[in-house]
DNA sequence: CTGAAAGCGCTTACAG
DNA sequence: CTGAAAGCGCTTACAG
């Protein structure tokens, strides 16, 4: 284009001798254009490089091209983690990623997304843990038209609007794994019942100790708020007593972290008398000394997916299955078989 | 509105009985309106829950309401208080975040952040700390006449455009305490010096030392990568030597942390044998045992001011004097008097 | 397979 | 202080 004017359509048409609806038709990859057609209208794109106006499409489709991350206080590395794969999805999609973190304890914070939703006329939203547990949170979105993904430990919805993280399998593999080496006596630090997560990994902890033939007591099982300092508070717990247990699994690493200042600070050794795991394999594990094993979980491809989900064509979607990410124990220093 | 539809300016110009340009003139501010015009306008507007669409505004403005964050790779948490910060600004002004990060080292990065801008016609990008230092970065922008604000240790632009963080005054603050506590052998471990935040706190800290009359040898600076890995590598340099630095200031709480590896591995006690400083203030400060002194910057507070420069009214904003966040010393656990 | 007309919901430029 | 006309850059609905 002559000095610094940007194409339109209506160059493009011009230029290439056919009406802008021939144009927009292959904008938006119409099969009704004929090869030839298309060939030098995509070239004549391409010289001019030009891009359609995102706000004029959406002005006329009613609908934006950008996707609404929401999300309530997670850590900073899986918020991140999270953006950087759904940005991935979005990469040269024409799409743009917008972030929207509320506090969903507040009463009116289902209006705020709503808000948000409707007056960016977004393409879709992507509902993080713990939001995308909120089933009024994604009543709200059904019920205005806004297509949505929920990232969850479990199927909470339709098939087609999952991603499902499989949580229990994480907290069983963590279960095997202290049973193999040895462990008897072993403790869990749980994230708040409210929270699905929390709720998975102790049961597939639980449950995976069982079919190997460990009972946990009630007392062996504490709950905590999935932070440092709860994390702390639990282990003081825990450890306090006369008899402790040989290993302790946590919810998340921050509580890990929790279980490791009160070891340090009591004078007990890791892994030498006590053996830790955490799950998420943040990059806290790796600064503990000594390493946190922990269950890792794709945070990255979490997100890619969720957010491909969301920009793929609607044709077949509805029927489509649920996604799945698997997480997988990462092990490092924090275990060792129990003292005899 | 009846049923599902959302009102529009033509509803409101119709049942306020004037025309949509009135209207468009009090959506926009305007001061000539009479009051009892707007007044009645703005009841209705209220009534009924209007809010002018964004992308008709953006596509008649040219110019969108996304407010764009360009950054490169900072911590984690970095980057969500960053954010956090740019919201709390956007917050209620019809304005969204968009983020974008990108990878300052690829050959093509520019580029990206060009077609970032102009495809979405942001209306601002805030450039954030590594990014924000590149000039050439900046240059592309002012050339597209894209409006920005770049956080940094020192003003690189003019004043209007500017987030200072004053680094160096962190750093001399560090300085002052480790030498009133009676440090003489005093350590340094530098983030890159292609960083300008590296350079500022480097300098700070050497100077204010050299005020008190203590002169850092070259020996005891060692340039590190602001990474956990490179903070171990330099603290095994330090602290491998015969005679030991009895306090190590470092550039970042990641190589804090990569300091307190090496000493707690190797038997050096902190605070008692080895005091140690970080910078930034990261929940890891408060992970780490014994707790660290650390210089915080209050990233979300920065955040918002980069932000909120950037949707200020144009009028008189190219003569706004440099805006400025004060970094202050944190004082836990991690220093003490030298052993004598 | 292609196109002319009308419209998405706003603002600009002009007139009064 | 107010408004009618034209336009931002696209798509939809209809016609052929």
């Amino acid at each position: 284009m002559p000095d610094g004017k940007v194409a339109t359509i209506n160059d493009i048409a011009r230029l290439a001798g056919v009406s802008k609806k021939t144009v927009s038709r292959i904008i938006n990859h119409s099969p009704l254009v004929r090869p030839d057609t298309r060939d030098k209208v995509e070239l004549l794109m391409r010289e001019l490089g030009y891009v359609p106006d995102p706000m004029a499409r959406g002005l006329a489709f009613r609908r934006s091209f950008l996707i609404g991350m929401v999300y309530d206080n997670p850590t900073a590395q899986f918020i991140v983690n999270m953006q950087y794969g759904a940005l991935d999805a979005l990469r040269d999609s024409g799409f743009e990623l917008v972030v929207h973190p509320c506090d969903s304890r507040s009463p009116g914070y289902i209006d705020g997304v709503r808000r948000f939703v409707q007056q960016q006329k977004l393409h879709g939203v992507m509902l993080v843990p713990r939001v995308s547990e909120d089933q009024a949170l994604a009543d709200m979105l059904q019920e205005i038209g806004c297509r949505y993904t929920r990232i969850a430990a479990v199927a909470l919805d339709e098939p087609s609007r999952m991603v499902i993280t499989h949580d229990r399998d994480g907290a069983a593999e963590a279960a095997d794994y202290l049973q193999t080496l040895g462990h008897r006596d072993i403790a869990l630090i749980t994230g708040p019942a409210s929270y699905r997560s929390a709720i998975e990994r102790t049961g597939g902890f639980i449950d995976a100790l069982s079919r190997r033939g460990i009972e946990l007591p009630k007392a062996r099982i504490v709950e905590a708020g999935y932070t440092f300092e709860s994390g702390v508070a639990a282990a003081e717990k825990l450890l306090g007593g006369k008899r402790r247990p040989s290993a302790i699994f946590c919810g998340n690493d921050e509580m890990a972290a929790g279980v490791y200042r009160v070891a340090l600070r009591d004078g007990i050794s890791i892994p030498r008398e006590l053996s830790v795991i955490g799950y998420d394999d943040s990059p806290l594990a790796s600064r503990l000394w000594p390493p946190l094993t922990s269950v890792r979980r794709d945070t990255r491809d979490t997100g890619r997916i969720a957010a491909a989900m969301l920009i793929q064509s609607a044709e077949g979607a509805a029927s489509r299955p649920a996604a799945s990410v698997r997480p997988h124990l990462v092990i490092r220093d924090s275990c060792q078989p129990p003292a005899s």
